[in-house]
DNA sequence: GACGATTGGTTGTTGTATCAACTAAGAGCA
DNA sequence: TGCTCTTAGTTGATACAACAACCAATCGTC
């Protein structure tokens, strides 16, 4: 069982905490939002990524991007979302194979309504955990290995430093 | 849409990174193992867990907290991967509550044949992208975000910090 | 201006996760 | 002993994600 490079002690101990982090910390952010909103993290951030477009409107492949999904799974959310109001789906007249997802009034006032507990959340699990050095090593961290999970930036490109 | 404790800049950043890394580092690891292995993560994190405890084997209870999951999760997992023959079940002599889970030679067998493609995919979509200081500070990140979403351990007992 | 390749998006299938309900065994205690 | 409470684990229903197959529009190019 020896392979070439394995990994140290101090690696090991870093890779068992971020493995039980990106275990727990989306399932006690999904939790927050289902129980107090009713809705999936993804679904917030749907939300999120939407309200702060202009017109409050993205093509689906460019709301892709900005959630870190595939237009596949993106298109399926889509669809519940739109049964339950809070969005709604209108062919680009520009280019007609796009399709453009527009934040209705429902599902801004879901955002709204939904924002500040889970910021709060956000906070919570998060934030005040660490402090302001460590906010910074972070995202130099996230970013490194972002460039490593998605290197072409086609999930991420958004968020990703020049 | 002003929230008492809005996030700020930095802390943006760092959180719409982290949200993409959850959102991806998982499905990449998964990608690999299925691909190279027909395994998911959780499947490995269990064989693995299960390959270090004494005799190969884990009370349920314990072999849940390892991988950092309910224990309803990994009822059904274990089931499946009964099914497969890389694990067995069997009633626990001393307390006829509890379960043990054993690792089969099968099992063994297929975390040997897996563990070096997945070492490697962890170096190279986490450690080879981080500096030696970047890893000690991730260590310590982890722990202060697991102390705030599992803050009894009682889904990470065995690696927190005393 | 016709043909193949690419882009944008949807849909169906299958597998997996989650939640709540449940059984059964041990612990605490009157 | 008999009662309740807690712990250990399983199961079934429902919801969600991933992958592959697919369609339709557009681009490139000869």
């Amino acid at each position: 069982m020896t392979s070439p490079r394995w990994l140290d002690d101090r690696e090991r101990e870093a890779w068992v905490r971020l493995g039980s982090l990106i275990q727990l910390l989306p399932a006690a952010l999904d939790t927050q939002l289902r129980r107090d909103s009713d809705i999936t993290h993804f679904e917030y951030w749907v939300l999120a990524m939407l309200s702060e477009a202009p017109e409050r409107t993205l093509r689906m492949t460019a709301l892709a991007e900005r959630t870190s999904s595939t237009l596949s799974r993106l298109s399926h959310v889509v669809s519940r979302m739109e049964d339950r109001g809070l969005v709604e789906r209108r062919p680009c007249p520009a280019d007609r194979r796009a399709t453009n997802a527009t934040l209705t009034d429902g599902g801004w006032q879901k955002l709204v309504a939904t924002a500040p507990g889970h910021v709060e959340a956000v906070r919570e699990y998060v934030f005040d955990a660490l402090t302001d050095d460590q906010v910074a090593q972070l995202t130099e961290i996230t970013e490194a290995l972002l460039q490593r999970v998605d290197p072409d930036g086609t999930r991420t490109g958004h968020v990703r430093r020049t």
